[in-house]
Order: structure tokens, then C-alpha cells, then sequence
DNA sequence: CCCTCTGTATTAGCTAACTAGTACAATAAT
DNA sequence: ATTATTGTACTAGTTAGCTAATACAGAGGG
């Protein structure tokens, strides 16, 4: 695993984890690895894993029964979690932009009605479509 | 002005600032009270409202001459088309990004409705939620 | 019991971000 | 030139967040 040096660690292990849940191949019920096996594959302390694991029990995601491991939690729930986590993300960043554009969050709805109403044209002016930041 | 104790004041600063651009107490080309004067007024160091007009600056906000003052930036000067385009862009990708993730367009605008009223709050990345001693 | 696996608590050190104190530098009016 | 205004640079102290080193604690098999 190689590790985003801006990004503390603890987090890029949960998203790694998360993408792991998604594709399948850690399944619902399943251990996962322990903070110390973990820590010592990824060349890192046991305490990083251990905050990684305790955000994700925070987010529902797992639990973990002490002397015993950490388990990806059974409920279906989870996929609808991480979903609202990342609609959640997204709306914040959204509102973030605009703001940073200098337009408030009622004219950013305001706007946002417009664009989905008119099919997403640009009014004329030319749009770049990439992702922005 | 009253202050977030979670958020920088520079930034407070700057929202504030914008916000009145916005309303049109501060209009094109209109001088912001020094650094000092503000900085009084607030009662905060001179160089939190300097940080506060730099980043204002380097957003194309407002200008600075040294030894003379910071003013709004006249409306010609600003680059509105680019603004537009930079709103279209976020606004496209916004709806992108939710699509991807399986929510249409009309729950996008509701969601978007409920995260504003709500002050979107759960935009917090930085989260320690280990128990303080 | 004893050993070894699990997670957890405690403490400390490091770094980046923010703010303040102070001194410097540019502009313009006198 | 002097003076009073403006923004700026430099330095230091505080704080919050992240990671590590180490020791503690629960679960289960010999």
C-alpha cells in the first residue's frame, strides 16, 4: 500500500478498507486483519490500524470485539452507509465551491434548479466539464 | 462580529467580507478599513485581518496597494465570464458526481435543499472522536 | 494456570496551522 | 524631510492533529 503523503494515514486505510467492502472482497461477517498483522504489512504503528479500525466502528461499518478481532458488520445497512457518506460529500463540497465563487447556498439551489431543468445546458458559455480542484 | 471558535478567524473575516460585497454594503472599488482599524474593531491581531485581505486577494476579490489600501475589485475587472463558466463546471459535476452515485437529479435539488437548511454540518473531515482523558 | 492471540490505554514527540508581538517598508499629505 | 497613514515580514508561542513506543487488558486454546 503506498500512502498519500498529505493525507494521514489512519484515513487512506479506511478508504482502502471501504473499496474493499464495496468490491466484495472483504464480505460482510469477515474478519479483518489484525491492527498489529496490518500494522506490520504497511510498515506502520498498531495505534495507526487501531484508530483506522475505530472510525470505521464509529461509521457503522464494523465492530470489534475485544481479544477477539474486528469483523465487517453483517447488515446490508452498509452499502446505504457509505453511499450517504459520499452523498454527504459531495453535497458539502458543492456548497463549499459555490461558496469559495462567492455565491450563497440559496443561489446555488436556485442555480442548481435552473441547470437540472434545462437538461444541463450551459447558457451560451463555453463549459469545461472536468472535475473541478 | 461574534466568532466560531472551531474556524480560523482570517477566514471568518473573509466570509464576512464577501457577504457584504454581496449585499452591496461594500461596493466596487470602495476602500475595506485598514488592517488595523478592522483589526481594532474585532479586537484581533493586525496581521489575522492582513492574512484575511491576502487570501482575499489571491482570490481575486479585492486589491491591495501598499501604504494606501485594500479595495474591491471594480466589476469590469473582476472575470465574471470565467466565474460563470467555474459555476457551470461545479454545478455539471455536481449532478455527475450524484448521478455515479445513484441519486437522480430531483433528489440531488431535495437533498441540497435539507443539507443547506441544516447548515451542512457533517462537512467536518477532521474528526477525532477518542474519548479526551 | 500459561501462553498467545486479540484490541485498548497512556504517554510523548512531531508537525502544520493559526494568531500575536514587534519591527520594517511603502505611499501620500504636509 | 517629516509624519501619519497604509500593508508586510519576521519571529515566537499556542494549539490540534497524527503517529509512535510502550504497557495494559480481555478472550481462548494448550
Amino acid at each position: 500500500m503506498r500512502f498519500e503523503p498529505t493525507i494521514p494515514i489512519y484515513l487512506q486505510v479506511m478508504d482502502e478498507i471501504k473499496a474493499q467492502i464495496v468490491s466484495g472482497k472483504l464480505k460482510p461477517g469477515q474478519q479483518l486483519p489484525s491492527v498489529r498483522e496490518l500494522a506490520q504489512n504497511i510498515q506502520v504503528n498498531p495505534n495507526t490500524i487501531a484508530r483506522a479500525y475505530q472510525e470505521l466502528e464509529r461509521a457503522g461499518i464494523v465492530f470489534t470485539r475485544r481479544g477477539q478481532g474486528t469483523f465487517v458488520r453483517e447488515e446490508e445497512k452498509i452499502p446505504v452507509i457509505l453511499k450517504q457518506e459520499k452523498v454527504q460529500a459531495v453535497l458539502s463540497s458543492f456548497f463549499k465551491e459555490m461558496a469559495s465563487l462567492g455565491v450563497s447556498p440559496k443561489e446555488a439551489l436556485s442555480l442548481a434548479r435552473n441547470f437540472s431543468a434545462e437538461g444541463g445546458k450551459s447558457s451560451g458559455v463555453r463549459t469545461d466539464s472536468r472535475k473541478p480542484k
